[in-house]
RNA sequence: AGUUCAAUGGUGUAAAGGUAGCACAACUGAUUUUGGUUCAGUUAGUCUUGGUUCGAAUCCAGGUUGAACUACCA
């Protein structure tokens, strides 16, 4: 492992390793199964499983299915998809549900300790009767109930005896304490609903707060770590522990990770996906792991981003581009480099004589290993249009009357001509080449100052090319006022016909690929032999139309 | 209002009383058959006021600012 300065978790473990007060290290990643993981998700996936890696622990992934009327087994399968995807390899696979007895015992244990009563109130009462941040709240009249009749209750409220919100089980803590969760916590609600995992079995359901805690706990979970807002619960996590007298598993808190032009609220991800904004959870825009592995984000970015942006305690606001510097870092390095032209115009090499030939072209100047394929060119090719200018400006390299520029893996060619129709717009490019400047042999001695890409038209095959661009147009679209469908970019998703070198028609879903001076794409789903598919998953940078821009 | 947490370049994150560093972004320049990559460099920061100390981003006190908490969600 390389050099690198701890962050406040790992200098809590490794204190903790040092005085002995863990013998090891055990982490859990405890998603809800009722949504897609995000971002986020993904930044506590690599902490959690990392510092089991770092440490030589374990690492737990565990379903905190504790509502059965929000959770599904679709979104437990996406999101043990989405950590393997990510690299990691869970040491147990819990659900909170499998603690549902053991949990109800444990409710039995406060109830004989007199710290925990069974409750009339009705939700509405219970909210009015909390009192509010620095007032005290009212102590319910059930409160001083005996023992015995809290048992005899709470067995009733188990058998179905009572309808949805007519009963709970309470904590019996403190009315006035300034932390409202402890203000007599519902410990139960009643739900005759049906769970995924535990179907009809039971009707009476642990809040999160008597559930997470002693999960870590049962689990013998040495670092349960959580984000920030989770802070006021752990007076209640280290209660619940203490009283019940049980493996004393520690509860520490980070902020959340953000990220500029992104949300990460389940709520909203679930309303786009609703609404149709976008195709699905999995759609390349969405900030689910999902979507940016279908966008062509790769797991090592990911992971690399995650270790980037470290981890603290202030709240943070991650600029996107760090995330897209991660993305292109790793692609460049696996990404094969291919030939498309996403906006094409023809070019005529008025004096190339001969029926084609194929020239050899690199795979990946990255990678040594990535070996040479062979490319088909011709007398008519396609470039892209703003590879021409009628009227160039001086620092433009690229084709124009009279310009020269390399065509790549290529020859030198010359503009010569060029065509317009009734609108004006460029249809036809002419040129001639120099025949002796061929790539690799190149005896032309010609300098020039650019090279564009191009794909021969004879053998061109044709693809859809999604072009990606973010969702939203504010950098912080989870602070914005109002609906976050007032800032969807109208431009987030364009789809265009180009045109592609035959190599790229065995592509398998996923591969990735470097379009030269475009960017990285990869092979969508949809992709098929006859009709390609391609996302594109981030530009490469663009110099020249930043320069294009201060003008 | 009460409690809790936080505050370091534009952004993210280090520095455990001793040279404020790294990455991204921005900007120069070099290299380049991708205006990509790579390389070299530049700009730019400790919320504030006191205190302790030879010495404070760090410790202490006050202030300021931001965030979280008043679900039978997690």
């Amino acid at each position: 492992m390389e050099e690198r300065s701890l962050n406040f978790i790992e200098e809590i473990i490794e204190n903790d390793l040092k005085t002995g007060k863990v013998s090891g290290v055990h982490t859990r990643f405890p998603p809800e199964p009722n949504g897609y993981l995000h971002i986020g998700h993904a930044a506590s996936i690599c902490l959690n499983f990392g510092l089991a890696q770092r440490y030589n622990g374990k690492c737990n992934l565990r379903f905190d299915d504790t509502n059965p009327s929000t959770e599904e087994t679709e979104y437990v399968e996406s999101i043990m998809n989405d950590v393997r995807w990510l690299g990691f390899e869970w040491d147990n696979l819990f659900y909170a549900s499998d603690y549902f007895d053991t949990l109800y015992g444990y409710a039995l244990k406060l109830i004989r300790k007199g710290l925990a009563y069974v409750d009339d109130m009705t939700a509405e009462e219970i909210a009015a009767t909390k009192g509010d941040i620095g007032i005290p709240g009212k102590e319910s009249p059930a409160r001083n109930r005996s023992i015995q009749e809290n048992l005899h209750l709470f067995e009733e409220m188990k058998a179905g005896k009572y309808k949805d919100g007519e009963k709970v089980l309470r904590a019996r803590i403190d009315m006035a304490h300034p932390n409202l969760l402890m203000r007599d916590p519902i410990l139960y609600r009643i739900k005759h609903a049906h769970h995924h995992r535990t179907g009809d079995k039971w009707c009476i359901y642990p809040m999160y707060d008597f559930a997470h805690g002693q999960s870590d706990s049962i689990e013998h979970i040495t670092h349960s770590i959580c984000t920030l807002e989770f802070i006021h619960h752990r007076p209640l996590y280290d209660w619940f522990i203490e009283q019940l007298e049980i493996f004393p598993s520690k509860q520490y808190e980070f902020a959340r990770r953000s990220v500029s032009y992104m949300i990460t609220s389940k709520r909203k991800l679930l309303q786009l996906v609703n609404e149709k904004v976008v195709s699905g959870w999995d759609d390349p825009r969405m900030p689910t792991i999902s979507g940016m592995r279908r966008r062509g984000y790769t797991a090592a970015s990911l992971r690399n981003f995650a270790d980037t942006i470290g981890i603290a305690k202030r709240e943070n606001l991650t600029d996107i581009a760090l995330l897209e510097h991660c993305v292109r870092e790793d692609l460049n390095k696996v990404a094969a480099r291919a030939m498309a032209v996403i906006d094409p115009v023809k070019l005529v090499i008025t004096n190339y004589e001969s029926d084609g030939e194929l020239l050899k072209a690199e795979n990946n100047p990255e990678d040594d290993k990535a070996g040479y394929r062979d490319i088909p060119f011709g007398r008519e090719l396609w470039i892209e249009r703003d590879d021409f200018m009628e009227d160039p400006p001086k620092k433009y390299f690229r084709l124009g009357p009279g310009l020269k520029v390399r065509l790549k893996h290529a020859y030198i060619v010359e503009c010569t001509g060029f065509d317009k129709d009734a609108d004006g717009r460029v249809t036809t490019v002419y040129c001639q080449y120099f025949p002796d400047s061929k790539s690799g042999s190149d005896t032309s001695g010609i300098k020039v100052k650019g090279t564009i890409h191009w794909v021969n038209a004879a053998t061109a095959l044709t693809a859809e090319v999604r072009l990606y661009d973010r969702l939203f147009t504010v950098e912080n679209p989870a602070a914005a006022e109002g609906s976050i469908l007032d800032y969807i970019n109208p431009e987030s998703l364009t789809v265009q016909t180009a045109y592609i070198e035959p190599s790229l028609a065995s592509s398998g879903d996923l591969d990735h690929f470097q379009f030269l001076r475009l960017g990285y794409f990869c092979t969508d789903r949809d992709s098929t032999p006859e009709k390609p598919v391609f996302n594109k998953t981030i530009g490469l940078k663009d110099s020249w139309a930043k320069e294009q821009k201060k003008a």
